[in-house]
DNA sequence: GAGTTCTTGGAGCGGTTGCTCGGATAATGG
DNA sequence: CCATTATCCGAGCAACCGCTCCAAGAACTC
């Protein structure tokens, strides 16, 4: 039945690769927008041919899904790595400053943008669904146990206050992305300063 | 030397194709992204032949920039007419109120997704920076007259505190486009709360 | 009505793009 | 060393899209 395998696929290599096209695709994602990164222009940035990007990608929209996938892995991390944390408020101030390190790399929000606007494929829209959802389940879960704890307004159900969080975050990467004076590492402050207000309420 | 003109233009005709393929344009845009919306697709939506539409209009490009450049105007009218008001934090609040009437619109909030991520012509994003200037311009006069009048915080420059109020307003318009559970209307308090907290400083 | 220009539609052209395909090469097992 | 399969490339294809072009009709002046 089964034939000998001659060459076996290495994992290894293949996770590599993967890694370098998904790297060239979100920096030219991120300076021409989705639309305007040809595949031809990924698989320059990458140093490949087209033929062995379809190796590894079977469309385009695959490669942003995988990127956006790969986003929504780093928010569990980041949320795993937080789970034993006792002071709630510390710890939604901490998420949202990371919003402000993340946007230092400027292929961050230059990525966020491009993606806005793509409304072709539905994976991708799923894909940026799953994405807002692990990020909404990350913060509802501390905003409530802060209203618990007292520490956090409770004249506005969680969900609402979770919405006004991605609301500064989300706003705070278009800043970045739209006006070249606004220095993320500058602005950190207010970031959370007015996150603070926010979840302390009056 | 001039030959009888057998029919003149008829501005008011004119004007009116105009509109109407302009209106066709924000309702693709905003549910297709730029790219997305095709020629074939605003002629559909607007009811007339791509000859006529290249014959209003003589590129893509230019619709686009023509809805920018219609947007502009509106801002800089609405800041006519408050010219002589002598409440500076006020205005604001109410210049800031207003994006979320704005937003009740739903094709706006997805036009201003969908156009983000265009960096095709280099006009477009001119007619972008223009009216993000016009704005800046029109927040930034009031912000300085109530940092005179010891309305505003004096601990962060003008130009800093233009830039926030912009976040919050492209943040709520990025999040009403998101998600459909964030109501504009409801969530219009606490935008100007927020406001009110971020130009009280402290 | 004659003459002229404005207006409109849509077939189709040129260029671009995502993607396919077949062959060449490299790597591994026997 | 041979067989086999993964890996890689890039020429080229089919589809699409912005835009052109021209002919027909409408609207206006004289």
């Amino acid at each position: 039945m089964g034939k000998a395998v001659a060459r076996p696929v290495d994992l290894e290599r293949h996770a590599a690769r993967r890694l370098q096209i998904i790297d060239a695709g979100l920096t030219v994602f991120s300076e021409r927008g989705y639309d305007g990164a040809t595949t031809a222009r990924i698989c320059q940035q990458a140093g490949i041919g087209s033929g062995t990007f379809f190796h590894y990608f079977a469309t385009k929209a695959d490669l942003l899904v995988a990127i956006l996938e790969l986003g929504t892995d780093e928010v569990r991390e980041r949320a795993a790595g937080l789970a034993d944390r006792t002071d709630p408020v510390g710890v939604l101030l901490e998420l949202v400053g990371s919003t402000a390190e993340d946007a230092a790399d400027p292929r961050i929000p230059g990525f966020v943008r491009a993606v806005a606007g793509v409304m072709d494929e539905p994976r991708i829209a799923e894909a940026l669904a799953v994405d807002d959802a692990a990020q909404r389940d990350v913060l509802r879960q501390w905003v409530e146990r802060g209203q618990s704890a007292g520490e956090v307004r409770t004249d506005v159900p969680a969900e609402r206050i979770v919405s006004w969080l991605l609301l500064l975050t989300g706003g705070f990467l278009e800043r970045v992305a739209v006006d070249e004076r606004f220095d993320p590492t500058v602005e950190n402050g207010l970031l959370v300063a007015t996150a603070r207000n926010l979840l302390r309420g009056g």
